[in-house]
DNA sequence: GACCTGCTGCGGCGTG
């Protein structure tokens, strides 16, 4: 950037945005900043900033924004910029930044989600204007309750900042949002400049198309040169070693009222992952990411007694979803603080957005789903020209003769490593299109009821499909059938004139606080510990007093249970098992697929692998070998047929259910395609027929299974429309057919038979 | 073989 320019970008910003650069000791702005100011300070485009963290993506939205607030204001307007962030945590960040950047402007300041109390919200509708941060949830109630005054609060609005956008396409949120900011141009009558701040993505185009549905092409993307930061990444691998006791042993010593010790009970090969996580991280601040908040459970009380055991202060703390705000925002600040070393054990939570600080290496525990997450976790390690450091910690079973082939395949250190290997390439991965989300669309109908106080059929359709983010998908007939069950449902009736109208079930959610939300929740107990609560356990399987658990990193007896008052009273125990929180599978995509195949047909291990792993990457590569699997994907295993067809997990659930649509069982079971059938023939034959005569649609396939109702308003969509909706959220039917074909040239090879299990005779 | 996110308006009562 030459100085000129610089001077000009610099020079058409408020004065006080200037004064506030000053104040910052910047010397200049940075190219983003640079490249993004003259679109958003013209206000009639659209703009995408995509950067790394901390790279100044607040600020190149802010200070344009904020001096097109401060112009006019001197012209005698009120203007109003509007923030939209996913996280209440964020808004409460942001919030301090801003702040200082509007020292000396007579803008007003006000954080809105449902933390925030009524105080704040009667200034703001006292005088609208300003600077409003807001949660896509909180939105929506200005939506349900204030329908009639939108123009008065958001009348003057300039323009609309959408942070973390990342996290939003493809998910119930994200279509909610879309369909709240389109509501707001309506409200307005005219196009109100979006701008997104977002994480590298895999597919700008299609976040551009998310931030302006009908009309992406027309975004200004601007993406930031990531420089070249150096990356340390190790990748650790273990072969499975019992315990000091087995299950018997333990029950029989327990039995004579002795206690027996979790590590005695805990795999050796577990033990030695948290022995190396001790050694390498104690001393400073680390993150260590595991899929799962049991795993997270288990490694943080581990942590913690080999911290009591060695006589050293305590230093790793568990932080998840289930945890209370309390613990966990005294680790958060313990991280940010920096005063102690830290190392938080955690999942997804800190991943994203909250301020703790830079920490010196980030751990994951087993392979991750997506490339884009461990590109976020990433992000949070490496202080300014230091490299990011990652280390992967990868288990696998034993192998014995009666060791599964597909065990024998080492698939999660090639998932992980095929998942390094992307990350270096720069690849992740894309967000998802083509969804239905008739769930959201129920809601935004029930919604624009509450805002309009009433709306015809023709409304809907020219708000929500015409306009509207739903357009792309959405037919008239869909829409038609909604409303007719909606109707059955008593969500909605029709006046004489042809209004619609909440019918007594509707009334009944749109009035509870819940229907700002569109994601679904769990039922959830809280757990207390000497009236203090602890955190959320959600219940789905048994639980009784008695029980012991692990929770929080440490270890409980349930004493009391209280299902009225969804209360869980607890009391310290020295044994204990993590709790198991339920949920569905990720969903890999087929781009780590196809470089796990490359890395079993190369069978060059990469050099980051440690010698265990490697030994383990060198297993996996022998099996592929000895059964040939580079030039015949498909192999007789005992009673079933394995197939390899090295693709998404949506498309093998597709295929899988092809085959099942012409009687032949089948399953998918981690990358592979399992067949219950040692019938060669008849699966080609049956591949053939899905290939030459394939189903109509995606959804004839999805008529086969069973637990289509996943989403909030799930259960009121009539089985056509739901299985509308879920076939185009988990199938792939273009994707099954492709590798249908690829496939179908092994099923007329012969093929070989799997070695080292024993044969059904 | 999963994780995360979020929540109004109003009445009643106590306190400074």
């Amino acid at each position: 950037m030459s100085d000129e320019s610089y001077s000009t970008v610099f020079e058409r910003l408020a004065p006080a945005m200037q004064r506030w650069i000053w104040r910052q000791g910047w010397e200049q702005l940075r190219p983003t900043q640079e490249a993004a100011a003259p679109l958003i300070l013209a206000g009639d485009s659209d703009v995408l900033i995509s950067a790394a963290t901390a790279a100044g993506k607040t600020e190149a939205a802010f200070l344009p924004a904020l001096s097109n607030a401060v112009s006019a204001l001197a012209r005698g307007e009120s203007p109003l910029l509007l923030y939209v962030a996913p996280l209440k945590a964020l808004i409460n960040d942001q919030r301090f930044r801003l702040e200082g950047m509007l020292e000396g402007v007579d803008l007003m300041l006000t954080p809105w989600h449902g933390d925030v109390g009524e105080t704040a919200r009667k200034r703001f509708r006292a005088q609208p204007g300003g600077v409003l941060l807001i949660t896509p949830e909180s939105l929506e109630a200005f939506f349900v309750h204030q329908g009639n005054r939108l123009l008065t609060f958001f009348g003057g609005v300039q323009h609309v900042i959408v942070d973390e956008l990342h996290a939003f396409p493809g998910s119930e949120r994200g279509r909610q949002l879309q369909s709240l900011l389109d509501r707001l141009e309506l409200v307005v009558g005219r196009r109100i400049p979006r701008i997104g701040l977002s994480a590298t993505m895999g597919n700008l185009e299609l976040a551009a198309e998310y931030l302006r549905p009908h009309d992406g092409s027309s975004v200004a993307i601007i993406k930031a040169d990531e420089g070249e930061q150096a990356l340390r990444v190790q990748l650790r691998g273990y072969e499975h070693t019992p315990a000091r006791l087995s299950e018997k042993e333990a029950i029989a010593i327990e039995a004579t009222g002795s206690e027996v010790a979790i590590e005695d009970v805990t795999d050796g090969d577990t033990l030695a992952v948290r022995d190396d996580l001790f050694r390498v991280l104690r001393g400073s601040n680390h993150l260590v990411f595991a899929n799962a908040r049991h795993t997270v459970e288990l490694f943080a009380d581990l942590l913690r007694r080999k911290c009591q055991s060695e006589k050293v202060p305590q230093e790793f703390f568990p932080h998840h979803g289930s945890l209370s705000k309390q613990l966990r925002q005294d680790t958060e600040a313990r991280l940010k603080e920096g005063l102690k070393p830290t190392t938080a054990i955690c999942t997804s939570t800190l991943e994203m957005g909250i301020d703790i600080g830079s920490v010196e290496s980030i751990a994951q525990i087993g392979a991750p789903y997506q490339v884009s997450a461990l590109r976020q976790r990433l992000g949070r390690s490496g202080r300014r020209g230091e490299p990011a450091v990652l280390r992967i910690y990868i288990n696998e079973d034993a192998i014995t003769p009666q060791t599964p082939l597909l065990d024998r395949l080492r698939g999660e250190l090639f998932q992980a490593t095929a998942m390094v290997e992307l990350l270096l390439q720069g690849w992740c991965e894309a967000p998802r299109a083509g969804r239905l989300h008739l769930s959201t669309c129920l809601q935004q109908v029930l919604s624009l009821i509450c805002q309009y106080g009433g709306v015809t059929a023709r409304d809907l359709w020219r708000a929500l499909a015409e306009r509207g983010p739903f357009g792309r998908t959405l037919t008239k007939p869909m829409l038609v059938e909604l409303l007719r069950v909606m109707g059955e449902h008593d969500l909605i009736i029709q006046a004489d004139d042809g209004l619609l109208l909440h019918g007594e079930r509707g009334e009944q959610i749109v009035n509870h606080y819940d229907f700002y939300v569109t994601f679904p929740t769990s039922e959830e107990f809280t757990l207390y510990y000497k009236g203090r609560p602890m955190g959320m356990l959600p219940i789905d399987g048994p639980l009784a007093v008695g029980q012991l658990l692990i929770f929080a990193g440490r270890r409980w007896r349930v004493d009391e249970i209280d299902p009225t008052a969804k209360a869980i009273m607890l009391s310290p125990s020295s044994g204990g098992t993590p709790p198991l929180f339920s949920g569905a599978g990720g969903q890999v995509d087929g781009k780590v697929r196809e470089a796990m195949r490359t890395l079993y047909l190369s069978g060059i291990a990469p050099r980051y692998l440690s010698r265990g792993a490697k030994l383990l990457f060198e297993q996996g590569v022998a099996s592929f070998r000895t059964h040939e699997l580079g030039s015949i994907p498909v192999i007789l295993d005992g009673e079933q047929l394995l197939c390899l067809p090295w693709a998404a997990d949506r498309v093998i659930d597709t295929l899988a259910l092809a085959l099942l649509r012409q009687g032949i069982g089948a399953t998918r079971e981690q990358f592979a395609l399992a067949i219950q059938s040692r019938d060669v023939d008849r699966v080609r034959d049956a591949l053939v027929a899905f290939i030459n005569a394939p189903p109509a649609s995606a959804e004839v396939l999805a008529e086969l299974v069973p637990t289509q109702v996943q989403e909030k308003y799930d259960p009121y969509l009539p089985p056509e429309l739901l299985n509308a909706d879920y076939a185009a959220r988990a199938l792939d039917l273009p994707g099954a057919l492709r590798i249908a074909e690829e496939l179908l040239p092994a099923f007329k090879a012969v093929i070989p038979q799997a070695q080292g299990k024993p044969e059904n005779v």
